[in-house]
DNA sequence: CGGAAACTTTGATCTGGATCAAATCGCAAT
DNA sequence: ATTGCGATTTGATCCAGATCAAAGTTTCCG
């Protein structure tokens, strides 16, 4: 393992990874199977808690990683304190940004999350070597400009209660549906987190959030989980 | 030519272009001579006036564009008309989305400009087989990616004046700077299309201007010159 | 040159979401 | 069970920015 275990244990277990040799994540099936060999062996498997910073704002980092499990926020933080979450990511995203070494960015498990981290110098060179990596990386990051541009017109354009869905139906989006219309899940944000990323304040978020389970858009059990009986009203009220 | 004219001129002039074998452009500093001749053959200059579309949003676009000149708008409209400035473009900027033929944004000159123009076929055959090619338009889509992530922080945390005083760092930079610390140039933008990058009215941003002229950060001339004596001024207000 | 249309500024008023302030809930530790 | 604490909800009030309404400016075209 030639990946300085104080860069990345100090906030997760490490485990040996065999999860890109399996061909997880969005580099590793872009890889041939000798790349993936060669890939696993420096790559470890790591636990995150909620909470815990995966990569700092302003720092450099000599690791990628793809996300195996749970939910990484990608987060801007301002000098006085205020706070824009810029981004979600999900099983199996990429974590990490090519060819430059600092970062603009945190990311942070927003759940308790497994990620699989490699080496940035080993990954740099097999994307030099790799055009299916390369355009596989460039695919994700086309796919996070759309996604960050969509939420530009939520930021700027939308009222509370439409940010507040869109938020609903982004993450209901990546959970399985339980029917063909009804979707439930775990939301993996605290309202705090929501707020930072609708550019609200916690109590709009719950007043919202109390508007929609009274106009019986969704249910809410716990606080956390959310029920959506039908989709088409939550899309509706986004008006997109 | 084999640009449907029908796609291209229904906005602007057409004349032959040789900008692109000129090496200008996002694209054209990645080929190799030979295909920089191939790719000028099928390419064509266009004028475009200020407040023409490029590509519209929903449609499908069988060309790129490097802008020569001028200064480009993403916009994203919803069907009940609110809209939201997602990006601007700047020389040598590459407009287009390379791998999808729908584009989810409108593309529009906001000035007059100039861009050159050539059909998706080609360009998409040629990022095949050029790593380097299809490494300099990831390396744009990462800029637009931290670009447009920076906006969201803008858009979500920041206050209507800093909102203004961003815009305004935000073209500044893009001019070439007067002296050491001061900056002019003229605003690619009326205040409604600024309103509509920051997620205000034109009331709020006409309001914001004047108050940063009266606090004597900027100076105005003909509702559309800005004079900025001193950038680190302009810098402090944005908090970043 | 005149005059209309488009853009911008300015003023008055309103309101959606922020802020301030308690309750309430749920959970972990004792 | 009890306590204590962080997260959430709910209520009361405030205010930044929206909306409504004129009144300038500039541009452009006949």
């Amino acid at each position: 393992m030639d990946i300085a275990s104080s860069e990345v244990s100090d906030a997760g277990t490490l485990v040996a990874c065999r999860s890109c040799q399996a061909r997880h994540g969005v580099v590793c099936g872009a890889l041939s199977s000798s790349q993936l060999r060669e890939l696993g062996r420096h790559s470890l498997r790591r636990k995150v808690d909620a909470g815990s910073e995966i990569i700092a704002q302003g720092a450099e980092s000599s690791f990628y990683s793809n996300i195996m499990r749970g939910v990484v926020k990608l987060c801007k933080v301002m000098p006085d304190g205020r706070q824009q979450i810029v981004g979600l990511q999900f099983a199996p995203d990429f974590v990490g940004r090519p060819f430059v070494r600092e970062s603009t960015l945190s990311a942070e498990a927003a759940t308790d999350s497994e990620i699989c981290v490699f080496p940035r110098n080993l990954l740099d060179r097999m994307i030099s070597g790799t055009p299916e990596l390369q355009r596989s990386l460039h695919d994700q990051a086309l796919k996070e400009l759309d996604a960050a541009r969509e939420w530009m017109l939520t930021l700027g354009r939308r009222t509370a209660e439409e940010k507040v869905a869109s938020l609903l139906h982004l993450i209901a989006t990546h959970a399985e549906p339980q029917t063909a219309t009804s979707t439930a899940f775990d939301l993996p944000l605290t309202r705090a987190e929501i707020a930072d990323f609708l550019g609200l304040t916690i109590e709009t978020v719950s007043r919202q959030m109390t508007r929609l389970r009274k106009s019986g858009v969704i249910r809410i059990e716990n606080f956390r989980h959310i029920i959506v009986p039908d989709m088409d009203e939550l899309e509706r009220m986004i008006s997109a």
